[in-house]
DNA sequence: CGCAAAATGAAAGAAAAATAACATTTGACA
DNA sequence: TGTCAAATGTTATTTTTCTTTCATTTTGCG
């Protein structure tokens, strides 16, 4: 019996490739049916064997059988196949070397973090949230948990790119910096939450709070953010689950470091000198 | 008996439409639901009711009833408005966000920094580090400016693996923690220095210190690291450059986090019933 | 034409998923 | 703090889907 493992052994594209292969050599009904799955790739994971069966005018079992001989087995593996395929994210194909077997499926999920964090680019959250970080006059950061340190340390880096920048830590802190002084123009400051599940109270309430004195505020969240969406100006989301003890805070990291880099990148100059004044600093007091 | 159709009034737009609209208004656990349908939209049409209630945490019947609630009476119907959205037009199953050009190349290095930590994975330094996180009575965290807030973090996960971990902050806290305490097996103790460019002075010297005193030492640190092989018993690398105007943190925050489930994997009990505790803790104290 | 081998489907059984009815928990508000 | 309604989960039931076994049909070929 080769083939114990419950996971595929093929890519959905051998798949495809054997079917389109094996095509011709078929008996007229799988023949009939193959054609057909061909043609409707696209729908192909929201059919089941029963309705293509149906569909095609075969037998349910024919199309078990039909699976089987490409070395697929049977529909529930098929799904599967469709499911690798789509969550995007070629593991590289030669990359997973030296990867600690059980760790694979993890890195998958990692490398799909990666690229659901980079597809955010291009969408309007990421447009309003870049400008906001560029152009407001102060930026107050915090975050909550397992992930403050994450957000102190984009307070630091967003420091080395902009002026105005400051971590803030509403507990401790009791949000001094925000007591109302006459003169700050309402809309000139921005708020950035990172928080992830659970969700801590504090944020939302810091969130609305921020809403209710008109300062923007950017949330940098999990795919299971459910309360951002509504109160924020924008919404950024770093997948978490990747199969691992604790969720995985990589999403969030790329997420912020991606957004350092456009603010720097909306003020060249600036961001470069300050660069190279922290350089000059740290030097001085013989840091490094 | 309402709704004698056995095809869908709506279609499958409008139904994401609802569930966007509805995303603020709904109780907790649909909202992480819905949330996460909205971000994985691609591969709806893959997912069974049950599969996504496990993927989402919730139970299956809250996946029937969100669904019922935005006007598409379960499971089996929408799968129908998919296949009517995809039959119709769009020859690609998803419409998928693009990258923004100039970073595609960032988005390139970022993939590599997350397998080249992988593939660490296998060999002798993540094994060692590994035990050494595991056995060690007593784990001690530092980290330097900009990832300084990353070992924070990273202590703070790692204590709901394992007791006796603490963050070190060398120059507030004047190591006040490793002052020799008779009785101390020597031998006993683990520091985790995360460091990466510019290194900071105090990281190497503390290193030495460690040395000196017979306390295990892992470093996690970038590419160019030139100090630590030959004073650290284990040595992690997570690469750094990817393009941008600083060095992005992903691979320090993902072979940190891979530390923490190897850590969570060589206690399974102790490691659940610390989460468990935590969150228990948490509750009482009101903070989510 | 007749026979064997392959192809196909029918029916029954097993497995999984969806649903419904009921129980528990949670949270808002007096 | 207690009460009630909403929210959520559990368990049991039904429905659907998948698979296995076996009988029937078709096809290739001497």
């Amino acid at each position: 019996m080769p083939g114990f493992a419950s996971y595929p052994q093929l890519s959905f594209d051998e798949f495809v490739e054997a079917l389109e292969q094996a095509v011709p050599s078929l008996p007229r009904q799988e023949a009939k049916l193959a054609q057909f799955v061909l043609l409707n790739l696209n729908t192909l994971g929201l059919e089941t064997g029963k309705s293509l069966a149906a569909r095609v005018g075969v037998s349910e079992v024919t199309v078990g059988r039909l699976l089987r001989r490409l070395g697929c087995n049977g529909m529930k593996e098929l799904k599967e196949l469709l499911r690798q395929q789509y969550t995007v994210a070629s593991p590289a194909p030669e990359a997973r070397q030296g990867v600690h077997r059980a760790l694979e499926q993890v890195m998958e999920a990692e490398i799909g973090v990666v690229t659901a964090v980079f597809q955010q680019t291009t969408g309007a959250d990421w447009e309003r949230a870049g400008s906001l970080l560029s152009q407001s006059e102060r930026i107050f950061i915090t975050g909550f948990q397992s992930v403050r340190g994450i957000a102190e340390d984009f307070a630091r880096r967003l420091s080395l790119a902009r002026g105005n920048v400051s971590y803030l830590s509403p507990h401790d802190g009791m949000l001094a910096e925000w007591a109302r002084i006459e003169g700050t123009t309402p809309g000139s400051d921005c708020l950035v939450l990172v928080d992830v599940v659970p969700y801590a109270r504090e944020a939302i309430e810091v969130a609305r709070l921020a809403r209710e004195e008109e300062r923007a505020c950017i949330v940098v969240s999990d795919e299971y953010c459910h309360w951002s969406r509504g109160i924020a100006d924008a919404v950024i989301y770093a997948p978490s689950r990747t199969g691992l003890f604790l969720e995985s805070t990589v999403g969030i990291s790329l997420a912020l470091s991606l957004l350092v880099d456009a603010v720097a990148a909306a003020h060249p100059e600036e961001s470069r000198e300050r660069l190279l004044q922290w350089k000059a600093h740290a030097k001085r007091l013989r840091i490094f």
